[in-house]
DNA sequence: CCTACCGATCGGTAGG
DNA sequence: CCTACCGATCGGTAGG
């Protein structure tokens, strides 16, 4: 709100307090729903780790659920801003490169895997406050990673007799498992994995 | 301990009753433990629906502990009674094929699915009483399934190029994201997706 | 943003 | 197997 940049030092007015707080917030809301889930993670240990009381948190997030979407939300854009940066290429398999690229970053996050892996288990339950989020999630993703397969087709690059719609699914739950476990083990390639199973289903290497 | 049926009655001693009782809370936990997980899951609501106290429920099983222990042993019973009924034979397209069996019949028994879904994305944490055991399983199950493609390879049937150990990885892995799946819509086809993975990796139909 | 509090619920124990 | 209880913890509110 001013050119000036001394004005959003600790001191001054404005609502860059707020705005940094609640990032705070967000980022411990985000690892602990990871370690625990959201049942079973408390608002009173997120707001310990913010810094804050945990009436303190309750007003910048009127409840615990608003917290548990306002922690989706982030992450969907910083997920957002992650996967447009790279210049692969829109064909399919310019896509699909970058799905591997996207899992190599993961593999460098555990704090992201490990939140959409307790999340999306616990979101199965059809009274979780998240499960429209992941049900339109997972949709979203699998008619994605099918497209990118279809597009490929028209390249010349899908193998013959692959279907598009059950390689796209397959290849998501291929990576939802993998996530499962390189958290158990810390050892599981991911990208590895998920590489080898698009160039199985492609005629051309990635 | 006696040879008169009717000695196994309600009314008569020995230990009929409390192994029946010992089963109704078994089946309650892994119902509430594939609900809501193993940390949001109470004593008392599973002693409810066992029909008793929850300090009854601590006479037979000392702490919640021993009971998430006591459920996985009795899944691990359930489950290798089921998969050893089958004849397909023992070559390595025989264990495929058992597999996929497997995969079909739990996708009748939903509250199973539930069960591993909530307690493997729990377990990952390394604080976590199943962790020990869920590294375990992992390890042993993408050994075995390694160990049918490796057969598969010596039957002639594997696809040239696949490697065993990584097919064994993916196919474990798909199966644990096809049940997310599963348990999100509703809808997906988890035999289908493990019959066409495994078909793409062999030279012979299943 | 805080302290102080609410009613509910937790795993486990005492004592029978 | 029960009732009754323990100390701890929960999400959320009152009041400032």
């Amino acid at each position: 709100m001013t050119l000036d940049d001394t004005a959003r030092s600790p001191r001054s007015g404005g609502y860059a307090n707020g705005r940094a707080r609640r990032e705070q917030i967000l980022d411990a809301a985000m690892a602990l729903f990871g370690e625990v889930g959201y049942r079973s993670a408390s608002l009173r240990e997120i707001a310990a780790r913010s810094g804050i009381s945990h009436p303190g948190l309750l007003h910048h997030f009127p409840t615990k659920e608003a917290l548990l979407l306002a922690t989706l939300e982030r992450r969907d854009e910083i997920d957002a801003s992650g996967m447009n940066e790279d210049g692969d290429g829109d064909d399919g398999v310019g896509l699909l490169r970058r799905l591997v690229a996207l899992v190599e970053l993961n593999s460098r996050r555990r704090g992201v895997v490990e939140l959409y892996a307790a999340l999306s288990a616990e979101a199965t339950s059809a009274d979780h406050p998240a499960h429209e989020y992941f049900l339109e999630r997972y949709r979203r993703t699998i008619a994605a990673v099918s497209r990118a397969f279809a597009l490929a087709r028209e390249q010349g690059a899908l193998r013959p007799g692959v279907d598009p719609a059950l390689a796209g699914a397959q290849l998501v739950a291929l990576m939802d498992g993998l996530q499962l476990q390189w958290l158990l083990d810390g050892r599981t390639d991911m990208p590895g994995a998920v590489r080898a199973q698009i160039e199985s289903q492609l005629t051309v290497p990635l």
